[in-house]
DNA sequence: AATGAATGAGGGTTCATTCAT
DNA sequence: AATGAATGAACCCTCATTCAT
């Protein structure tokens, strides 16, 4: 009657990841999970120490490499030449290469960490990525502008906003090309969403 | 030994939303808000009939309210003058008496609403609102833009980002001036944003 | 079916108090007690705020009044006149009235304090208790002897028997009187065991 | 990649009997039992039919051969030297070569099967060793003593403390020596403390 | 000999709700 | 109106033991 070990924990991953994602980490039931696995209360415990460890592996290798992206990313920047156009067109093809290597940082198990962590050491993710994009937000609109003095409730509504709108790509849109094909959208209505604010001010318009 | 009804009632209610603003319908627990309103279980339900009913009493006006709202500004829609300039500025000024009116409707019952009504009858609101919104969008660029074949993601997620933010704004900045400026400034963005996705190819640059 | 409140906790702490006393702290069962108590176990929840809270309930009184007691009686003392003579007789009737006072301390819930409290925050009573006698001891017999190099763990075990005595005596022996009597003899015992070890050496036989 | 099947089952027994002394035979866990002995759940039980049979084979034949030094002493008896002297320095002596002989009878197995018995077959061990020891009191006092009467108590008592003091030597000093001369002390103190109790009407003092 | 998967009962605890007083 | 006692299901988790491999 037995099953290979594999089996039953791949299993018991698949449907907790499920589990996680409709109800969140604290109103998820292991009694649910093991049984749509086919498994039993005691027999879950033998594959992981308790609910949190099932939870952190589905998501703590995605952690750790976001927190590594996240890191050198600061470091690095993104491609420069996005500042050199507003054409959409052009901005479109830049950002489809970039975001073609975040790829597999904007995975499912993202949006498990940010947003059914609740309950877990996980649940300030959140914050820490919506931290990160404030401030690299409020860095570029520095650069651009120079009267900064009343923009961070600013920056961090844009940043919320545009966080939301990517983790709900990631949780809804499960084709790869149509994900990152929002994803782009996404990055690319920021960016001009931006300009356009700021830029009736700082540009010439050159024509 | 007897306090006046409405005392009692109004004190459950104000730490029932607290209560559901913290830890949403399911998690938050009337044995807490009973405590934190100075009665006890027993009495409370001797003002409503369950914790359903409890979250109904909070909401169930705005909820109202809003569906009026939406039904109604389907057939008025907003200000025409908004898709006569592009300038930031002007636009801020038509936006803010907008948005004045509709402050209102942008209370943080609608947040109980939208993103702490999961497991009562509410819990759909939110793709309610996010359906009009999206709606509306698609309308808007279809006046502005022929090939509308494959906007439906696209709008889904702008709308999406868009609501996550107004309710962002809602949640956290409760001082009514910050909160009118926020909601303008977010509006600004989004009406700007667009503009700047779908222009290029649109409007001549009149320069 | 409702049954006066004070019933109820009344029969929850005296089944509890057995249950400790059979089981001890941990391996104690409120599913056990709740179904001897004739109530259920949510209803014990109604009564107390946890195991451990139960097990308080029995036994904070006591331990207050007991480390009252140690405190003011390693000031205190005990009576002079034990240490005038040796004879049996008259020991036991300067031990009876001195015994007689120390009664209330001698209760049953003692033995649940230091012989049942595994896993609560009062564990290390026994380990207080009998680190205040064995210092007692060793106090007493230097005044006696001059070389008290290496008495420290005679003094270790001394205490230990005589406070395994004591607990064993208001574990087992309920009749008051009894009980006092018993505990005359036990620390007659003590007492006139320690002499005569010590004692040829000390003192002149004065015949 | 086996292991040589004694080396598995002496690291089992070895931990075994830590766990046992540590947490008593009922809260005492195979689980920890066989992870500190590097070996697993099922392996367990390939030596042992089950938590109960490890218990037995820890303390069987310390059990066997203390019921036989039990029921041998019964006939045999303690040197009757012990009854000619009060000194004690002399009374140290004549002990110490007896207490020699037994020492193997007190071992650490003696205080498993004692005091950490609970819950097996074995739970019974303590009061037959204390019905022993009581019986030999009384038999002692009975020779010195008419008025037996209500003694029964107090030898129960006595009996009790005098093995409660035995075991913790046995458990707490495990320094052969140390642990010798801690028994020795126990048992003078007790035969002593007995004479002491008694002896003032008995003996007549000869100076 | 060795592994660990599987089971099911039981552990303490929280919950919304009902109802006698 | 007010109290809180009562219920029973569900929560996460640990346990000794069995058994297929």
């Amino acid at each position: 009657m037995q099953v290979k070990k594999e089996e039953v924990k791949n299993a018991l991953l698949l449907e907790a990841e499920k589990e996680f994602m409709q109800y969140g980490f604290e109103k998820a039931s292991i009694r649910r999970i093991v049984k749509k696995a086919g498994t039993t209360i005691g027999n879950f415990y033998n594959y992981f120490e308790n609910k949190e460890a099932l939870f952190s592996e589905l998501v703590d290798d995605e952690y750790k490499a976001f927190m590594y992206f996240v890191n050198s990313h600061n470091q690095q920047g993104e491609p420069e030449v996005l500042l050199d156009t507003l054409d959409a067109g052009q901005l479109r093809e830049v950002l489809n290469q970039f975001v073609g290597t975040l790829i597999p940082v904007f995975s499912q198990k993202l949006f498990l960490l940010t947003s059914r962590s609740e309950g877990t050491k996980y649940e300030n993710t959140k914050s820490i990525v919506l931290n990160v994009i404030t401030e690299h937000y409020l860095e570029h609109i520095r650069e651009l502008n120079s009267n900064n003095g009343d923009n961070k409730e600013i920056a961090d509504v844009v940043g919320h906003s545009f966080l939301e709108g990517l983790l709900y790509i990631i949780e809804k849109y499960t084709d790869e090309k149509l994900r990152q094909r929002l994803i782009n959208e996404h990055i690319l209505f920021y960016f001009l969403g931006t300009m356009a604010v700021l830029g009736d001010s700082n540009r010439e318009k050159p024509c």
